[in-house]
DNA sequence: TCGAACTTTCAAAATTTACTGAAAGATTTA
DNA sequence: TAAATCTTTCAGTAAATTTTGAAAGTTCGA
């Protein structure tokens, strides 16, 4: 296989695994082609290389920035902007698990204890089983939650040690 | 807020939830209304709560106990099959965790194996950079797969633990 | 202040995904 | 074996999401 060609197939690849997370197929798509090109790339290069209008391209990668994965490179002397993607594996995989954290378990967080607030006895079976259910979510995401938060502050993650291992 | 309504909050939290991540609405739902039920249900009432057809009834409780989080519970005498959720919320999350990377996550990962069988000179700058994302991925996907493995394992999970403090 | 070069927006169109309902299939009882 | 009861399938339809492209907006040098 050609490198252009093994390039070409782990962008396909990403797209699949993107739509199947809940992330749109493009916006992968964008990631995956900034992930594999060693320059940061214009819009009008993005959209030559994957086919897409311009549009499209300007959403995905604002999205991308958004996610904190992507970021804007102004080179001197240039008018256009420039695309580059965080190259860590590592801090790409965390800052994306921390921002699902934010933007969509949280707010079903604040209903769950809402939804605890129940009137009538909280003596009667029904009422303290769904109250015991709401808890258990509660607490298996908290838990789940400081988790990831460890991780994400970890000054050494494990993938500094085995980067250095290339270099011998 | 009444118990019903409190029931009817969560259903819909967890449906919108459940699409955020790439799980159809109605699956989600179908499994929080299983959750609340202490009762296993029938088809019949499925429909009827939730308002769907039989058709959509069927394949989205069939999914979920391909997914090994809801089952399938005979009554004696009854002609009806009624379904029922697991209600272990560390299990259920497991389920889930361990199903996705064998579906989604693996078969990516025996792409990417093809993907670093290269043409051409594997000292090349670009044929390395390549390489060498991609096997970060693999390194990243492995530590997580371990991580999930040991965790699944785990024969005493901290929720039992938990649990046990409801009573006293 | 103008206009060239570029970016952003968004209504409409295209595509993808989910749902319905009726018909076929299965299982049990008589 | 037939009728009754329940489950499964799937073609067609509906709904949701994504993409386009043209127009509006922005920035900057002259």
């Amino acid at each position: 296989m050609k490198l252009t060609e093994a390039k070409q197939q782990f962008i396909l690849n990403w797209g699949v695994l993107g739509t199947q997370w809940g992330i749109n197929r493009t916006m992968a798509q964008i990631h995956a082609l900034l992930l594999v090109s060693i320059e940061p790339m214009s819009a009008d290069e993005i959209m030559a290389e994957l086919k897409i209008s311009r549009g499209n391209t300007n959403m995905n990668v604002r999205e991308l920035m958004d996610w904190g994965i992507v970021e804007k490179i102004l080179k001197p002397g240039e008018r256009k902007e420039f695309f580059t993607a965080e190259k860590d594996i590592w801090v790409v995989a965390m800052r994306i698990i921390k921002e699902r954290k934010r933007r969509e378990v949280e707010p079903v967080l604040v209903v769950l204890e809402q939804l605890k607030e129940i009137e009538g006895d909280k003596n009667d079976k029904d009422i303290k089983q769904f109250i015991s259910m709401i808890s258990d979510i509660q607490k298996f995401s908290n838990q789940a939650s400081k988790g990831i938060d460890g991780m994400v502050k970890m000054d050494e993650h494990w993938f500094t040690g085995t980067l250095l291992k290339l270099f011998k």
